[in-house]
DNA sequence: AAGGACAGCAACCGCACAGTT
DNA sequence: CAACTGTGCGGTTGCTGTCCT
């Protein structure tokens, strides 16, 4: 049995809002507030809307200080890497670009962003679809890929993916136990990110880091903190955006994430596919880091960028302890790919 | 000029979760 | 502790304007 309609659906006006719907709603709230119910708002105020399609208007387009269009480049990156590192947490990606909205920023990745990252990417791909990349692809065809991700063998852009064998290894064994490696690998991924000075939401309570250590140390440290009491790490101006998006989670949510097995499938088939290379990406991790996860990548199989991007913002004591989700999960399994066979460059 | 295709965006839908009873 | 309710969120839809043929 589902549950009851919020509101009667045959008695509520959909679609558009007229002005007057505006004006009544916005000189409401801005007298009264929402009195902490949104169901019974439209009631009192007169309008034939649901609640819920009240409080929508009212957060994206009548509360003030709300900014529309016109997204910055500062805000695409800040969007970009944020949505590398977290996915598509829309409303954590807008609490960190002021007087933006979830639905604004949701838009704009979609209609926009994603478009210009993929058709970029597509291009690309197509002028090596012919050439270098498949024979790498098929010469370790055995290889180690974990990667029975169905958004990549149903993308119609890699339509001959190579069907891949696991890598055997100890479900006991743990596998994350290099952590010279691991601080190498996050120094190197920290350092190459740009660090923009991103509008921090500064909570009272929040964990400041320090000026003392570099920005990398920073982010080796806010990626390794225990989380077991829902801090909330703060970086400050020389902080970094995956840092920062970490900032947001306690170590549930982290676990959450781990187990969360769909990674934006657009991301996947970016990283996926371009096993060469993720070209128009370098102001998001610099041309270093894209040659390193481009060569991990080409090299040892169903590894992608995104998934080793993503991985690494989380807490690598927390993805170890998990060698169940280790093993049902296959971004994860990605992350690993540089350590376990580190590239030499 | 007309109409079809496409892009952008506002709004809706349904699910999950947290709080309350 | 279960049932109920409200809220928040992400995905999706559908309308509208613009571009292209």
């Amino acid at each position: 049995m589902g549950r009851a309609p919020c509101c009667d659906k045959a008695n509520v006006k959909k679609g558009p809002w007229s002005p007057e719907e505006d004006a009544k709603l916005k000189s409401y709230i801005e007298k009264n507030g929402t009195g902490g119910n949104w169901i019974a708002l439209p009631q009192k105020i007169g309008l034939k809307r649901c609640g819920k399609s009240c409080r929508l208007r009212w957060l994206n387009y009548l509360r003030p200080n709300i900014k529309h269009g016109g997204f910055s480049e500062e805000e695409e990156k800040i969007i970009c890497s944020l949505f590398i590192s977290i996915g598509s947490r829309w409303s954590i990606i807008a609490a960190q670009l002021p007087g933006r909205t979830d639905n604004d920023i949701k838009n704009y990745w979609n209609t926009r962003l994603k478009k210009k990252l993929l058709g970029k990417q597509r291009k690309e791909q197509q002028a090596r679809r012919s050439g270098s990349s498949l024979k790498q692809e098929m010469k370790r065809g055995g290889g180690n890929s974990m990667v029975p991700d169905n958004n990549i063998n149903q993308n119609p852009y890699w339509p001959e993916l190579p069907v891949l064998a696991p890598i055997p290894y100890s479900n006991q064994e743990p596998r994350f136990n290099d952590h010279a490696s691991i601080r190498k690998l996050l120094i190197k991924l920290g350092g190459r990110f740009s660090e923009v000075d991103l509008p921090i939401h500064q909570e009272p309570s929040t964990l400041q880091f320090t000026n003392d250590i570099s920005a990398t140390e920073q982010i080796y440290q806010a990626v390794n903190m225990p989380s077991t009491t829902s801090p909330i790490y703060t970086l400050n101006s020389n902080g970094n955006q995956f840092a920062q998006a970490q900032s947001y989670f306690d170590g549930a949510e982290l676990n959450a994430l781990q187990g969360q097995s769909s990674f934006p499938a657009e991301l996947e088939e970016i990283g996926y596919n371009n096993p060469q290379g993720v070209d128009g990406l370098e102001f998001l991790c610099g041309d270093d880091m894209v040659d390193n996860i481009i060569g991990t990548s080409s090299t040892s199989g169903g590894s992608n960028v995104w998934g080793e991007m993503r991985t690494l913002v989380y807490p690598p004591v927390l993805l170890a302890s998990n060698h169940e989700g280790m093993q049902q999960g296959t971004l994860q399994e990605c992350a690993f790919e540089e350590l376990r066979y580190p590239h030499a460059n």
